[in-house]
DNA sequence: CAAAATATCCCACAAAAGTGCCATTTACAA
DNA sequence: TTGTAAATGGCACTTTTGTGGGATATTTTG
């Protein structure tokens, strides 16, 4: 028996997703809620495997809710259950939810991914799918034409070493190292080495 | 009519692809090669709509045919068709694969899979959406006990400004950024600024 | 309330980084 | 072959950082 606890301000939808999987053999609604603020305390009582969570909630949100619940119990699995929304995605992502699926999904899907969740998978919607997939990807168009050397000195220099370090792992002077690195930060157009550090981290420019 | 492609160095396997989509309504397979070398010509000549591609093959393997294939025709959708392997996924995915599935799957996930590319979607193993969604979670284990200040100069120092600059944005002395940041590199236990934004960066300390 | 944490500022000094200008060797291409 | 790109090294000089010492005001917390 699989027990759901569901957060929907949506009393109509709700009412609709109780109905739902009450009338699914092996699941059972544990908990109705209109908002976040006290999931805590109701984890406490309900004990749910898998929790529903809608986003956008009155007072305390849907986001706020992933990150209280995998503070105090990861195993706890969250399913995100929204309308579509780039931004907050990723965020509740990053908060540790285990799936998530769109609203205009049918209610097969939602009651596969329950089970999907349950068996430790991590469903998706296409759409979702897609996004994440496509947040992997590296953007090709930062092509500053590093030579391997700089590439080199560059990484080194992400992993927190300094000019003698860079010097010492290449076996070369430091002077060497400091033209190096006057040549990169030209080709980067920065003046820094936090500078040229948080470029080449954000554009993933090195590992 | 949808053309695949296949790229397989294992014989049985790649005969098993090719009967088994041919035998398929509304799939045609448009090729069938061992390895990577000539992928882009291949590409010329067949113009397929979706290449599967496994990762270990000989001479020229799937991570350095899908950087090919994005690289020449974007368009052209990529499903890697492996054996389970952690570290060359996301090179696969950050490289623009599509799809990721396993070969454990059944015959009918590739098909569906193949359809599922062909709509836009992205599909994956459920081992795989496990591990991808992971990648997104952001490990609760840093805390350095930074206070909103430190964040906010760590973060102005993970955007490339100097003590100067982080002063004059603070409105403060930049004796007081240098004893800031004083503070942050010991929570942080390190020695400079670059280390700092590096560590910041890859932990996610920061946005 | 007293103690601790936080944020602010100052000074001094050494170490490191950044800039400019110059030079040599190697390798590869026009 | 002549030039260009790449990698190497040196030196001088200024600026920036990093570290240590100190100090004060405010807020938070036990």
């Amino acid at each position: 028996m699989i027990n759901v606890s569901i957060y929907e301000d949506n009393q109509r939808l709700s009412d609709l997703l109780m109905l739902l999987l009450e009338n699914t053999e092996g699941f059972q609604v544990v908990g109705i809620h209109t908002d976040c603020t006290l999931v805590v305390n109701d984890m406490e009582k309900e004990v749910p495997d898998v929790i529903v969570m809608d986003i956008d909630m009155p007072n305390s949100n849907g986001i706020e809710g992933v990150l209280a619940v995998k503070k105090v119990k990861p195993a706890v699995k969250v399913l995100m259950h929204t309308v579509f929304n780039d931004e907050r995605l990723f965020e509740c992502l990053r908060h540790g939810a285990d799936g998530y699926i769109l609203k205009k999904d049918s209610s097969t899907m939602l009651v596969a991914a329950i089970r999907d969740l349950m068996n430790g998978g991590a469903p998706m919607s296409p759409e979702i799918a897609t996004l994440v997939l496509k947040a992997f990807r590296q953007p090709t168009t930062n092509e500053y034409h590093l030579t391997e050397r700089e590439k080199e000195i560059l990484e080194l220099l992400t992993h927190g070493n300094s000019y003698k370090m860079i010097a010492a792992e290449c076996f070369i002077s430091t002077d060497t190292v400091r033209r190096h690195l006057q040549n990169i930060y030209l080709k980067l157009q920065v003046q820094s080495a936090p500078e040229a550090v948080a470029k080449a981290l954000r554009e993933r420019l090195v590992k």
